[in-house]
DNA sequence: AAGGTTGATTGGAACGATCAAAATGTAGCG
DNA sequence: CGCTACATTTTGATCGTTCCAATCAACCTT
């Protein structure tokens, strides 16, 4: 029968209980904690057998504080109950849980203010490095100010306010979000359609501009016009979408086809459309963005650009670790190009 | 101008440097930043000057290693890239971090190898709590073993195996799905209908299991007969949804009706059944579960139960730090009623 | 036999904050 | 002037771990 030298039931089990628990010093203990090669077989099963016996948890945190490294990474998302940002937070916490890291989250609902604070508190507790999709104006310097020159930051999704791209100190992870919106087009155009709108999102949003600008391209180089009114702006979501959706109407010529901001855009805009008594894919052409989950779902299914969320979050996770691998790199913006997905949604306008 | 005593840049500013700077001891400099009365108002004004001026950043873990305190979190989800834990992500977040606690996430994408391995990973970093929402199949003595007694642990939207319901030394927050699933059931009665099928979710999954209780039991109050072929399993998405629709069809007398496991297979089945000419809200009634963001957006809108992700993840948020303020009381199991939303995806039979 | 090498272990000082107790200074008062 | 009272500040130990230099035993070497 082992002797119960357990000791007091309400405290935490240390290296010093477990060093006294079986004879031996705490640096011993740590040794074996980190699985080192100095120690003597007999010695490593005896004190693995008193880890076990005792129920002992490591504490990272005084480890991390002795060795001024530590082992987290900050999430901070301007909306995670978007499925986009979800899917993407799925895929950081995927590949850092496998580095070995654990994420801290934080979300900002589009606040700036919210964005601070959450930065300023994430940030006391030291992590690694910072992934961070900004809230809508966010700022560089204000960003820079409370993240400090020496925590690492990957930014992703959209650029900061304020600060010329070029001598940014920080990486980046993009869409190709002009590219994007220019394939769709040019997917239309080919299709015979003439009249297409841009629909949907803010324009103060630098991805809003980008995809609007891709459009643009793909509408000037096949030499169509841009009519003012084909230019409708909305909160990037189903509701708004559908109540905007009129708006297309309202002057002539009316268009035949829209490159929509997203896909909770667009998915909204073929909900009024139907409302309308227009139906999307046979009387009107309507593209999205992102590919998220219902849009190879919906009636017709959408065609659309796929991003792959996940993947760049894995994809973000990795850029981040490599940099805390090398801090003095130059900083890298990397450009995820997007895949046009045909589907139902686009068609040729109807023959008049 | 001021002189530069700002220590060598590439090193972390800490208490010391900026008693250092201001000719006080780091005691004072601690007193100062947790804004004791005990201070001195000229001296304060000097050391938060100094403070500002090297960009000092607090060192919470170290705080807390000599506090024996903790101010972060664990929140483990099951499938974080599920919108409806998204939003309950999003809530808890909100909570935590109005209440100066940080988020420390884990994904365990319903595998019970990850959630063990994720649980063990984020105890190393000393949660004052957890929040958990299993896997499927996930063991209570497994959890409990690597979660510890020290540790508060609130289970979320489902139970664990094999630990008797009434002894477990834990707090709960479920959904009353027996009771949602039975008053669609009942709503569906109410209409006029009454074949009901029963579609969707796996039978071993606990809260499929609680729905189907609350549809037999509607059903059995109502004196109606219930068909073996009226319950059909599919994968909780969609894709499988719309994929098994059919087999709602293969027997007479076929159902007119259907209480789904939850929206998702809702708009699945929807989905199928335009695919079969079958119009949802006409020729064929259809509830769901969750009331989802797409649910009032389908067409025809879904009649389904809400569960308000976003104000449960709040509410989870807020029992666990209850609970941390008296860690001896009784453990507590907190269900939420859900609500019935009617909207146009219900109707009566067709008149035959 | 003195010194060298190897292998295993250890004591004590960090890391950056907090706490308890003690030490200042400064009045007030009889 | 000595004594207490009060306000403010400091000293030194401590949280749980890791690092560094030192120790010690055992086994060569010449």
């Amino acid at each position: 029968m082992a002797t119960d030298t357990t000791p007091h039931a309400n405290r935490k089990i240390t290296l010093a209980d477990i060093a006294a628990g079986c004879d031996v010093s705490r640096a011993t203990v740590s040794l074996v904690l980190r699985g080192s090669p100095l120690v003597n077989k007999v010695t490593r099963a005896r004190v693995e057998e008193e880890l076990r016996r005792q129920g002992y948890v490591y504490n990272r945190a005084a480890a991390n504080l002795r060795r001024r490294t530590s082992s987290s990474i900050a999430l901070v998302l301007n909306d995670l109950a978007n499925p986009f940002f979800a899917e993407f937070a799925t895929g950081v916490d995927e590949a850092l849980g496998g580095a070995g890291y654990v994420t801290l989250l934080g979300s900002t609902g589009e606040s700036i203010a919210r964005e601070q604070a959450v930065l300023g508190s994430l940030l006391e507790h030291d992590p690694a490095g910072v992934i961070l999709s900004p809230a809508e104006g966010s700022d560089a310097g204000q960003v820079l100010k409370t993240i400090g020159v020496r925590t690492p930051l990957l930014l992703f999704n959209r650029e900061l306010a304020g600060k010329a791209s070029s001598d940014a100190p920080w990486d980046r992870l993009m869409l190709d979000n002009q590219r994007g919106a220019r394939l769709a087009t040019e997917h239309l155009i080919a299709l015979g359609q003439k009249r297409i709108a841009f629909f949907g999102g803010h324009a103060n949003s630098s991805s809003c501009q980008q995809r609007h600008a891709g459009y643009v391209e793909a509408m000037k180089a096949a030499g169509l016009p841009i009519e003012p009114h084909w230019r409708i702006e909305c909160a990037p979501n189903r509701v708004d979408a559908a109540a905007q959706c009129g708006a297309l109407f309202f002057d002539s010529p009316a268009p035949t086809a829209a490159v929509c901001y997203n896909d909770a855009v667009a998915l909204g805009l073929m909900l009024g459309l139907y409302q309308r008594g227009i139906r999307p894919g046979r009387d009107f052409a309507v593209t999205g963005f992102d590919d998220i989950a219902e849009a190879a779902l919906s009636a017709p299914p959408l065609t659309t650009l796929a991003s792959m969320p996940r993947a760049r979050g894995r994809q973000a996770a990795e850029l981040l670790l490599r940099r805390l691998g090398e801090p003095e790199a130059e900083p890298q913006r990397t450009v995820f190009p997007v895949q046009l997905v045909v589907r139902g949604s686009s068609c040729p306008p109807p023959t008049p």
